[in-house]
DNA sequence: TCTCGAAATGGGAACGTTCCCATGACGAAT
DNA sequence: ATTCGTCATGGGAACGTTCCCATTTCGAGA
């Protein structure tokens, strides 16, 4: 392989190995069973000897695959999102494929033209993990034939395939959990979940199973910035001797963040009090007790959606996915009470 | 402006405007003075009725400018990288670039396939935050024409601009707040520097730093998963009544998370034994007193490095940039000593 | 009035592919 | 022997731009 100056064209391929450019670009388009052994020798020697990589731009502006895969995020400072972009890279890349990671930064006008960036790119598959989207944007995407993925969202008014945590799933373990570890006054802490399906099914969920089990339960819902309304819940939740137990649950990483912030300048005990948080973060071994969360299958949930995408690109009509994943409870001090006297 | 089916081409404007595709083009290239006043409206008002977008990927193929700007990270998990990432997104954004966003996984080879990718899609500038780099590979950007920038790192034997943390003057402060704060038997701890400058810059200075004022230092350099070293010396710096009182400088945000895990496992108390890290980190206000640290202003770094891109880009043979930032302190407990009787 | 240069505009090739449609060869069936 | 389908291969147009090189127009200077 000669280091070139400029790289390699198909033509140059061909004109070495003394075949046509048909036959180069057969080679690699996943044709190669049509040519002959001997041209396949050549061809395969000359694109070493000149270090022929085929150009994905000329390809894909000629109608051919990208080889891109986007990725909308509203927000790319979440640790949760770049846990699964982690996973997504991988999966790509195991695909053959690339990443296009686009950050909204929460923004729907960023939305709109980002996704209007990649479709210019022609990405061969979408994720999103972003609130905002206006339905007819990916609408558009899905009739153009390119195959998108909801990630930890749903979207009611566009048909599209959803990954994502097993919400029920999630709150049920949080729920039964806590009640196992002696925990019965609840409290429930959630951004708000307007456009966020997630949320909302999470918040639905813990609404109906406290109901049916009869829990003594009560739901905060609010921006994360609000400090006052934060402390105010949280002060009305200290224990009381020779009463139910608290426990809190946070619906996100997030939200643990935000909440065991403000536990610690309220100088409540997590432990005493109940904590614990959907999403594993680096630092919950870390705080005095340590945080029980639930880990959510990251790794997976990316290699889900390139599978979905993937299937779809073989099958445009293929049947709607949900793919939803069961979390992993790890333990940990937050959800330990206090040895009863 | 239709919704069409397929996106409009410049020759549909064109004909539609009743002009030529090459005054069309002329109008997007920025080469609209070069148009009379009716002209220019009438490409505009025939762009907006078919919602025309030039088409970046024909574009980068004739050789014009891609918008696109390439990152190379070692570890997306990291979230100094992640902030970075950020950083460099807005200001892209805010220059109209798109950022493709390529993750090695420390992994030398993908790092390879990774550069060429991103050189087959014609990115028009490279910010590099990953150690394998073989430098050649980074040179034939630079020898293409691509602007390639380094981040929190520096190669020898490369001529490209860097940006990042002014790793000096973070050492010295880092080192004088311990000392203001009556703590003077040092230990620095870091990954093995191997590859990365800067764990080099940063280690070197705590060293001359602290042999020219007298100071009692020790250095640990080790893997992060090495659990034995860490609390091998983590234990033998344990406080000794009467003796100079001990403090951990931490190289980066990854070693401070390790060493916080070590020391809560241990049952050290940090302010005891003085704790400081570079990089801030969203729980260092969590546990129990605080970890001080400081903070990179990774959003000013990401701004920096777009801005070396695009002065490059302009004038090829500027003269090599260094870009260095101060950092910020943020001061909390575990500098804190407890005290003294 | 003629010439000339600048300014405004357009035509066509090229970027590196893919894909449709030949073309030739060859063995099998008539 | 002739016809046919199949297989291996190649030529050329097309994808949507940019850019080089005309061409036209027009006002100024001779």
């Amino acid at each position: 392989m000669t280091a070139a100056s400029r790289p390699a064209t198909i033509l140059e391929v061909a004109h070495l190995a003394g075949v046509s450019k048909t036959s180069v670009s057969r080679y690699y388009s996943g044709e190669r069973e049509r040519l002959s052994a001997t041209m396949q020798e050549r061809i395969s020697a000359a694109a070493e000897q000149v270090g022929y990589h085929p150009n994905p731009l000329a390809r894909s502006l000629k109608g051919g695959p990208s080889g891109l895969v986007g990725m909308l995020v509203a927000d790319i400072r979440n640790p949760f999102s770049v846990a699964i972009m982690h996973g997504l890279e991988q999966a790509c890349r195991q695909a053959g494929l690339s990443l296009m990671v686009c950050n909204s930064d929460n923004d729907p006008d960023q939305e709109r033209q980002q996704l209007a960036m990649m479709s210019s790119w022609r990405i061969e598959g979408l994720v999103v993990n972003a609130a905002g989207c206006h339905s007819d944007a990916l609408r558009q995407f899905v009739t153009s034939g390119t195959p998108v993925v909801l990630l930890d969202r749903s979207l009611a008014d566009v048909q599209v395939d959803e990954v994502g945590l097993d919400n029920t799933a999630a709150i049920d373990m949080a729920i039964d959990h806590l009640v196992a570890q002696g925990y019965s006054r609840l409290l429930y802490i959630t951004e708000p979940p307007a456009q966020a399906s997630s949320r909302q099914a999470r918040l639905a969920r813990f609404e109906s199973r406290c109901a049916g089990q009869g829990l003594d339960a009560t739901i905060l819902c609010t921006e994360l910035h609000d400090q006052q309304a934060l402390d105010q819940r949280l002060r009305a939740l200290a224990p009381v001797v020779s009463h139910a137990r608290p426990a809190i649950l946070c619906a996100n990483g997030q939200v643990t963040l935000a909440v065991a912030h403000r536990m610690r300048a309220l100088d409540l005990r997590s432990g005493e009090i109940g904590l614990i948080g959907i999403d594993e973060l680096d630092w919950c071994g870390l705080t005095e007790p340590g945080i029980t969360t639930l880990a959510q299958p990251t790794d997976a949930i990316g290699q889900a959606a390139i599978d979905c995408l993937r299937t779809r690109q073989h099958d445009r009509s293929a049947d709607r996915q949900y793919r939803a994943f069961a979390p992993q409870l790890i333990q940990r001090g937050s959800t330990q009470p206090p040895a009863s006297h």
